[in-house]
DNA sequence: TGCATAATAGGACGGTCGTTCTATTGTGCT
DNA sequence: AGCACAATAGAACGACCGTCCTATTATGCA
């Protein structure tokens, strides 16, 4: 006789997937790290161990949370930006989106962002993600600046990590200027600067 | 009579500094949110109730702690570069002894930076004054800045406000990169980004 | 409808947190 | 030396944390 695995009820999937929505919100107002079970269950109008059952543990939770984010930037920052042709439309693409969820984020934070804080020296599991995710997107920004060279958007002699740094810095302040300072006109600084970085490196 | 108001022993002021010591280098490796009086306790090899004696609350222990950074990071960074010339000399001082400053902190992280990500949403009077702080370091910055429009070593259509920001966000990319990602050499790139900065709005 | 089991609730556990109270030790001055 | 009081220790508190164990309820399929 074979045994008929049960494949898991709809229900469970559902309220998980829901679980994670909150969980990623509150994720990002308070970081993964002041991410707690019990305020997750309160929002959820769940009891603790009806939260913790659907994850193995905390750590898995945040981890699950993270991966969560990633689907969602890749989603909205980096396929759009592929319909683009290659080179400078294309980065220059993959920045202003970029900006603009950052910008919406201003309300919330971004985790990309928050953990490279939190998790700078915490080892584990979490860090390992969040570096990797990360440094996946460096790399992509990265590429499609170097097909700009390829294309002769940009000048051939140019460091395209260097680039990619200053890029960094740029979105860097804005959500530093913007969600803790809180001065107004920072997102049109972001702009201003990228514009000024390409100019200095355009080919004429 | 007279009241003779004893005045405060030594010992008592002495541990007072040593524990703030302590304290300082915590939250700089865990945060300002991580600062446990547990822990600090423990790396005094003193009772919990003995180090927060010292102290009215925790919170006041972490405004102290912020006081005492600010304090070394004006005695460091800023004051020497006063001694530079107005102007670009100055400025280009006040940057570069923020970026030592940031490099040598790569070992522990700078409380600036990570209070930033911290207390972006979080009110109270921690958050006021990590404000308060950085606001002035920006402002000092930007007056530099100024004064290098005004001595024409610098272009006089400049927006220092947004000179500013790139810097800021040249050193935020620093302590990203050096301290998350961990990756060589972006000591170098945020020097190479400061001098293509200012090589663009540069006086010919 | 009823059965297997998934989904959730409730309570308890050991741990750490900031804080408070009381007792003890140490210090500095006369 | 001895007195006043600062400095520290020790234990206890209530709150919250993640996690585990055991019931109870809800679900989907025969």
């Amino acid at each position: 006789m074979i045994e008929v695995l049960h494949k898991p009820l709809r229900k469970g999937e559902q309220t998980r997937a829901s679980i994670l929505d909150v969980a990623l919100d509150l994720a990002s107002r308070e970081g993964l790290e002041g991410l707690t079970i019990g305020v997750l269950a309160e929002r959820m109008s769940m009891s603790k161990s009806g939260v913790f059952a659907h994850f193995g543990s905390r750590e898995d939770l945040q981890i699950d949370v993270l991966k969560l984010y990633h689907q969602q930037f890749e989603q909205e920052v980096f396929y759009p930006s592929l319909r683009e042709p290659r080179g400078l439309p294309r980065l220059q693409s993959l920045f202003s989106r970029w900006i603009a969820r950052v910008s919406l984020e201003i309300a919330s934070g971004c985790i990309y962002i928050s953990g490279a804080v939190e998790y700078d020296d915490r080892p584990g599991p979490i860090r390992e993600h969040l570096v990797t995710m990360v440094r996946t997107w460096q790399l992509a920004l990265q590429r499609a600046a170097q097909q700009a060279v390829d294309e002769h958007h940009l000048a051939s002699d140019i460091d395209t990590q260097q680039l990619v740094f200053e890029m960094y810095g740029l979105v860097l302040a804005l959500h530093h200027d913007a969600r803790f300072i809180r001065s107004p006109g920072c997102v049109d600084r972001a702009h201003a600067g990228f514009a000024r970085l390409i100019a200095s490196t355009r080919v004429p």
